[in-house]
DNA sequence: TTCATTTAATAACAAATGTTATCGCCTGCC
DNA sequence: GGCAGGCGATAACATTTGTTATTAAATGAA
């Protein structure tokens, strides 16, 4: 699983080894909780092989915010960092391999793995991208009507409309599973 | 301006008076364009009075993202870490006393005060918050209603209602002027 | 397989939001 | 003080989106 990023990290094979032992490896069926809302985050997951949803319940209604796909990590990163009660569940979308860590692990290597500059800004460099991928999602909000969003999904993340349940996909473009499915017929049409 | 910030720092006398140094403080009127779009963002500004939008145009429209006030700092940040043209507009909305730093006087008191970690962790949780406030607001979106996301607006950031004309806190909520008008006569009602 | 459950499409109607236009009030400027 | 332009409220109408209900298809478990 993890031979494939040896050679991204400038770390000896002895440490590389001590931290890639750290992972623990699971198989799960579709519908996991992962994560319970209001639980403390103590695992940060990494996908082998499935896709996993983030979301949060708001007045009843099930509402989708994030989906991860293989090689993508995994967390409630406001819980897991801050050690806050979580806002969002983590659930498998479909049956799943994971690879997941204890936080002290990770406290651990980021201590030590701190002290070498590459790795440092690298990391800087992975928050940076976190908060852009939020800002652009974030401005589809203001700029984009629903139909426009989906649109922008199918060319850039066509993995989720391909592998994930339509009332998600709705839910995550801010529409109902009704106005997507117009959405959708209308783009037939044309 | 900067001495209410001095005791927050463990830096020297000697350095906290070099960096302060690198700071230029200017006045200019309301409207007053800081960055345009397109543009590589060199500069980081501090509010010392005053107040500033970004925005961005879309088809035409004027589309406000993000309010700024005293003490806070504002750059496009893609721009000004990534040196991508910048996709926002940063203007002044009121008359303005502001204090801007070089990018390249950031990066030298960055790389020196990287090896201090008390600052060093200070900065990441900086851009931690800068992640979290995104996605707050970005959660609002998909969960709340115009009208809610007013009602907050007036609840956690009084100063952007009692400041910035309607028509940009408007594109800001995602709204028309004309909806925006009807919101507010709305809660007037009750 | 069969049956129950989940998921998606559609229709009819209701509510929210956008569009365009008009009016009045300020504010800054001469 | 008077005037122009910016700003905000409101109305009438158009469009988009939500709600509820129904049906059909797909899926999963026994």
């Amino acid at each position: 699983m993890f031979d494939k990023f040896r050679n991204n990290f400038p770390l000896t094979d002895e440490k590389w080894n001590e931290y890639i032992g750290c992972f623990n490896r699971i198989e799960v069926p579709a519908k996991t909780t992962l994560l319970e809302e209001g639980e403390i985050s103590k695992k940060l997951f990494v996908i082998e092989k499935g896709c996993i949803r983030v979301w949060f319940n708001h007045n009843g209604k099930d509402l989708t915010s994030q989906f991860f796909f293989e090689n993508q990590s995994v967390s409630s990163i406001e819980s897991f960092i801050k050690k806050f009660p979580s806002p969002v569940f983590i659930e498998t979308i479909e049956p799943s391999i994971l690879w997941w860590i204890h936080k002290e692990d990770v406290d651990t290597i980021l201590e030590e793995v701190k002290e070498i500059p590459e790795l440092r800004d690298r990391l800087i460099d992975m928050l940076f991208q976190r908060t852009f991928d939020y800002m652009k999602h974030f401005f589809s909000f203001i700029k984009d009507t629903p139909a426009q969003r989906y649109q922008s999904l199918i060319e850039e993340k066509p993995q989720i409309v391909q592998r994930v349940p339509q009332h998600y996909i709705a839910s995550y473009l801010g529409v109902t599973t009704v106005h997507l499915s117009r959405i959708k017929s209308k783009l037939l049409q044309k």
